[in-house]
DNA sequence: AGCACGCCGACT
DNA sequence: GTCGGCGTGCTC
């Protein structure tokens, strides 16, 4: 596999390392060549970042790509202007991996590296003013006002002045006309400082000074001579007792946290005198933002179920890259997932597991830390800057062989993965949509994979058919795990028709009859209940009684959402915010009220419906904050929540065995969403929701409420068939020419005139249509909402053939296309968005 | 994406 | 006459 890992990687002599080609964050689809002075060629390689000058103007870092003797030929290469590490960031391998998604996902390698790098290590370059050493304020012609003059004296004292320096200087908020006016009449000069934003987390430790820690008889002294200075007599006391620097005087070095003493309530002048006085030293120690847990050796006792999947899995990865484990929820998959990366570590490989974001929270992550200690790192969204970079770095040192982690955590410096695990392989969440790159992380991950010659693990309760597709044409090693835990039993589902209880006035502020009863009952036995609502769609909004008119938003094709807390409207696509209007803007009536089912609604409707019952909520706005979500999980498992509702979030990790009841308030809402994943979806969210209820011992109740209790989708789920489902549901995508028969490339168009991209995307759809591939086209039509940001939206959807190059062929054409389009002065402006297996 | 260069309108 | 509008082309 020597090729793999890059021509370029060995060290090379210093004669062949002449250039190198730098990534930059900019959006022009290549690398930029620059010469490698003499004086930096020794400490210089792929991965590491560098400064340079780009334009007139700008000094960017980048990243050194490759290194080669190849002199371009059309200009004079500039030189690179400094090195900022002294190690590689980034590994050939990444590099690699970057390169394969700019050209899988259309996207630019910039682009790549841009969602790789925490932007902890993006170096941010600051203006910053000097005093122009040409000025001399005595001959100069231009007379300078006050506020001029107070920047000028500040700048005599300090070499060096930030804007914000200067803005605070002044107490005003905007400095750029002052500075713009100094730099015309030449008494200052702007440059550009690059600062580093990782700043490691330091602690100030409190040590005895050399003497008295060697020296006994100088601390016996010491005692004395402070006896009656009792409150400096307690600070050394607390010292030792905490540091026996008499029993092992080695623990001097590495000395005492200097909160200690703080919150020990101890004089900080006394100890600061101590100090004064060469008794004790104060010094910053550089410490890890993470706790250091070490592992346990609790053995992992393995049904003889999860023996059996072991031995498949590892019987599978011989011949192929991938498997799929198939355990349905509550299998014990997590078993499993530990027992084969205690393994792979073993081997000295590294373990990658990525989780959906909502995931991560769970217990899960908490088992897992258990387990392999501080060997493991967390790579999670709401983590600072700071503690990702710290991870990265982590990575490169080998602290960390595990990782676990979300999407982004791809990205991570491995340099010898041996297996990587996909858990919930069917998420949505691991596609991300914007900005580019537009990767799935799941198919990214088995690429990922494959370039460090490492095995991918999918593991999912309802693969995606995408996934199942892959396992039954054998392209995947398929492991079921189809025994629950226990023996527990598949819950009971009853499915609940919203129009019949309508026509019989039974339907009670969106509740049918069954789901208020069956609520009811749980509450009665003290029991748990799970009400989900999906969130996609479903929003509650304004509508008016009077012109049935809703208010929609100024900037984007939607109608905006009513956020009853808040008093406001928002829209969730560009943000804009207002409050509630009085009266209707179309016909003045102030018959304005909220229809749809929010979660807020829901919330207000249970505590109407079952005023006794003590109600929360999760969603976004409940869990914003880091813990947000922990506390809401701890408060429903210790008991003091009755009935919790949420959305997507509750599928996720719940684990608590009083919850008997789950209600899906509205099922229709998934499954006729326009989207040839729909279905799939449906049986997806549905299992899984369903899987919260009863564990152990007590069989749960799902109660799905649907319009069309009769569609052929709820007779599988409620038999738990997904096969029979999956088989159902694949003749339609053969039929239609949808994944997995064909790839699927969404090609978006937008701008701020619709007459204008409707043009601009006809052209580019006849310009498409002509390369010469098997493929089938739809549109271009007005995406599904026609306008956001205010720019309005025209979707061209491509369907490839599988088989052969017309993939490559493609999208090698549509990039000379789009180069095309934006040659051309009409189209320019329109930016065409470009979506590789859409979701 | 920025940013410079360049060619046309409304101002001192 | 100039300042500045933003169209267009380039960035190693």
């Amino acid at each position: 596999m020597e090729s793999l890992f890059g021509d370029t990687y060995e060290p090379q002599d210093e004669k062949s390392r002449l250039y190198a080609d730098v990534i930059l964050p900019v959006p022009i689809p290549k690398m930029f060549t620059y010469k490698i002075p003499r004086n930096l060629a020794e400490d210089i390689g792929i991965g590491f970042r560098v400064m340079v000058q780009f334009g007139q103007k700008k000094v960017l870092t980048g990243i050194i790509g490759k290194v080669h003797q190849k002199p371009p030929k059309e200009y004079e290469a500039k030189p690179i202007l400094d090195v900022l590490d002294t190690y590689a960031m980034v590994n050939p391998l990444q590099i690699k991996f970057w390169a394969w998604m700019a050209e899988y996902y259309c996207c630019h390698i910039g682009e790549a590296m841009n969602a790789a790098l925490p932007s902890g290590l993006k170096l941010s370059s600051e203006s910053k003013i000097q005093l122009n050493p040409a000025y001399d304020s005595e001959t100069s012609m231009y007379p300078l006002d006050s506020r001029e003059e107070v920047i000028l004296q500040a700048l005599a004292s300090q070499e060096e002045l930030s804007y914000e320096d200067c803005e605070r200087l002044l107490g005003v908020k905007s400095i750029h006309g002052i500075i713009k006016s100094l730099v015309i009449k030449e008494a200052i000069l702007v440059f550009e400082k690059v600062k580093d934003k990782y700043s490691p987390k330091v602690e100030t430790r409190i040590r005895l000074t050399q003497e008295y820690a060697t020296d006994k008889k100088a601390l016996e002294r010491l005692f004395q001579e402070i006896a009656s200075k009792p409150k400096q007599e307690e600070v050394i006391l607390k010292y030792l007792q905490e540091i026996p620097v008499y029993q092992k005087p080695e623990l001097n070095l590495k000395g005492l946290d200097k909160k200690a003493f703080t919150e020990a309530g101890l004089s900080m002048s006394s100890l600061k005198t101590l100090m004064k006085n060469n008794v004790l030293e104060e010094y910053k120690l550089i410490i890890s933002r993470f706790e250091e847990i070490s592992e346990s050796k609790e053995e992992i006792v393995l049904s003889e179920e999860q023996t059996t999947a072991i031995i498949q899995i590892k019987g599978y990865f011989e011949e192929k890259h991938v498997a799929l484990l198939h355990g349905i929820t509550g299998s014990g998959k997590t078993e499993i997932y530990i027992q084969l990366i205690k393994e792979a570590l073993e081997s000295g490989s590294q373990v990658l597991l990525l989780l959906p974001e909502i995931a991560l929270t769970t217990h899960l992550v908490g088992r897992l830390k258990k387990v392999f200690g501080s060997k493991m790192g967390v790579y999670h969204s709401k983590f600072s800057d700071n503690e990702r970079v710290e991870v990265w770095n982590g990575v490169i040192s080998g602290k960390f062989p595990l990782v676990i982690g979300v999407r982004s955590s791809i990205f991570l410096p491995f340099d010898s993965l041996g297996l990587v695990i996909v858990d919930e392989e069917h998420e949505a969440s691991f596609k991300q949509y914007d900005p580019a790159p537009r990767f799935q992380a799941r198919d990214a991950a088995i690429m990922l994979a494959w370039l460090h010659q490492a095995k991918t693990l999918l593991g999912s309760a309802t693969p995606s058919f995408e996934s199942f597709y892959n396992a039954r044409t054998k392209k995947y090693g398929y492991v079921p795990l189809d025994r629950r835990y226990g023996d527990a039993q598949l819950p009971a589902y009853h499915i609940a028709d919203i129009l019949k209880d309508k026509k019989k006035n039974l339907l009670k502020l969106e509740m049918t009859r069954l789901m208020r009863e069956k609520i009811q009952e749980a509450l009665n036995n003290q029991e748990q209940v799970l009400i989900f609502q999906n969130r996609r769609g479903y929003s509650p909004y304004l509508v008016c009684e009077d012109c049935g008119v809703s208010p929609e938003c100024e900037h984007c094709d939607v109608t905006l959402t009513y956020h009853q807390f808040a008093e406001e409207l928002r829209c969730h696509y560009c943000g804009f915010k207002e409050k509630v209007p009085k009266a209707c803007h179309a016909c003045g009536s102030v018959k304005l009220v909220a229809v749809g089912l929010g979660t807020e609604r829901i919330e207000e409707s249970l505590t109407l419906l079952f005023p006794e019952a003590r109600i929360a909520r999760m969603d976004l706005d409940t869990t914003r904050s880091k813990y947000g979500y922990q506390r809401l999980l701890e408060e429903f498992g210790a008991g003091n929540i009755d009935i919790l509702v949420g959305t997507q979030m509750i599928t996720k990790g719940l684990d608590f065995e009083k919850v008997t009841v789950v209600g899906i308030l509205d099922a229709d809402r998934i499954l006729f969403f326009p989207d040839f994943r729909a279905g799939e979806r449906a049986f997806q969210q549905i299992t899984q929701v369903a899987g919260r209820a009863g564990r152990r011992e007590k069989k749960g109740t799902v109660i799905v409420q649907t319009r069309q209790p009769d569609h052929h989708i709820y007779e599988k789920i409620v038999n738990g068939n997904y096969k029979k489902f999956y088989i159902e549901d694949m003749t339609e995508r053969q039929k239609f020419f949808y994944p997995p028969f064909v790839k699927l490339i969404k090609i978006s168009s937008r701008h701020k005139d619709k007459n204008v991209v409707e043009k601009a995307a006809r052209h580019l759809h006849n310009l498409l249509n002509d390369i010469q591939v098997k493929k089938i086209m739809l549109g271009p039509e007005k995406g599904l909402i026609g306008k956001i940001k205010n720019q309005y939206i025209f979707e061209t959807l491509v369907k490839l053939d599988k088989s052969g190059n017309a993939q490559a062929v493609f999208k090698h054409d549509l990039q000379l296309i789009l180069e095309e389009m934006y040659a051309n002065k009409e189209f320019r402006s329109v930016r065409v968005v470009v979506d590789v297996d859409p979701y």
